[in-house]
DNA sequence: CTATGTGAATGATTTCACAGCT
DNA sequence: AGCTGTGAAATCATTCACATAG
């Protein structure tokens, strides 16, 4: 497969929450155009990112919304569920295994990890907070797809060596720091000081 | 000022947290070179980032740490602190209200704000938790400089309509929609689901 | 001699505009 | 008649490569 922009995956992400929008209130047919709108960008932007993967609408018409939404699901490798770990167990850790946004989207979260003997063997939103120094074992038994490292800093790139050790290939790190991986394991990094200085830059610059 | 790319803006960020380290360890000088590595970039991407807002090195020798830490954060309007208010005091308010990331790099969460009568009058980490139906009148008295949306995705035009109208010109939205805001309002949108997509995409097309 | 700063070249992404289906 | 799908054009971002300053 071609090479896909980054930008293009996250708005076809982004455009299939608008058709789960559309969906869940019945509307069966959408055009670019709506979907632009919605999205903020143009007609011509989202016809040519779902170019990239096929021809889905009809011509004079627009697109299915179920059927839209089941290739965008195909392509993003939704089709599926995944399996999850959440290392750290602090109040963010907390914070995402209270959130039920990941399960409606098949992303399954199955236990925290901390060091802090206090938290180990607690449960968050039903999710069991286990010891860190099992992950190897537990990893071994039942393997994960993702894993989000909530660890402070100074923990995050060991954690991180381990969890590549024991074969995740896909993270979402909180932690400020650049993590090193292989090339064959994914990081998405969310830092949220990096978001505000962004706007703090924006404020300024206008 | 010429309009700087929005990644560009990002990586001086990121820089700024790398220079933030050298800082505390003492480094003196640091080089194109070892900001790009530390950055998973190129050393004539630094210099170029760099070049749009002036030329902060020494020839033959590198960037003085603290000058250029200095240099950027006058770049992105760090100069001050920030106040901000965070709506929504759910699971993921309350692990907001207790990082301590925001106020280490001056973002001082004045507010929490709910509409649940329990939770009104409590405190997270100090930080009270208001009545939403205040908003107004509390940003009438004392005006914030951003806003962090965490309510229900149900709730959050309406809350932005308000705090826009009450005259917040920066916002860190969390809520899974797309925010309709006038021109002079910036938006920066966080989304854990879209992230896990994009990992998601990425497992399965490599 | 070393590492910056920067035009010029390359590469990537977005927008345009219209032919082609339905 | 209307909206998609897509090459071509335009814009934007990154990399190259080297003259220049310390």
């Amino acid at each position: 497969m071609r090479k896909i922009a980054e930008s293009t995956v996250r708005r076809l992400s982004l455009y299939l929450r608008f058709l789960e929008d559309f969906e869940r209130q019945g509307t069966e047919t959408v055009s670019s155009e709506a979907l632009a709108t919605r999205g903020g960008t143009t007609s011509a932007q989202v016809r040519k990112d779902l170019s990239f993967f096929g021809s889905f609408g009809k011509r004079g018409f627009g697109y299915s919304v179920p059927e839209l939404a089941g290739r965008l699901r195909d392509i993003l490798g939704l089709e599926r569920t995944y399996r999850i770990v959440v290392v750290g167990a602090g109040n963010i850790g907390a914070a995402l295994a209270h959130f039920r946004g990941f399960e409606q989207h098949g992303f399954h979260v199955v236990s925290l990890y901390d060091c802090d003997p206090k938290k180990i063997g607690q449960k968050r939103n039903s999710i069991p907070i286990r010891d860190q120094r099992r992950l190897e074992a537990d990893l071994a038994k039942e393997l994960v797809d993702m894993a989000i490292v909530v660890t402070p800093a100074g923990a995050a790139q060991e954690i991180v060596d381990r969890l590549v050790k024991a074969g995740v290939k896909a993270l979402l790190n909180f932690a400020p720091i650049q993590l090193r991986v292989p090339d064959d394991v994914i990081v998405k990094n969310v830092s949220l000081v990096l978001e505000l200085e962004a706007l703090s830059y924006g404020l300024r610059n206008r």
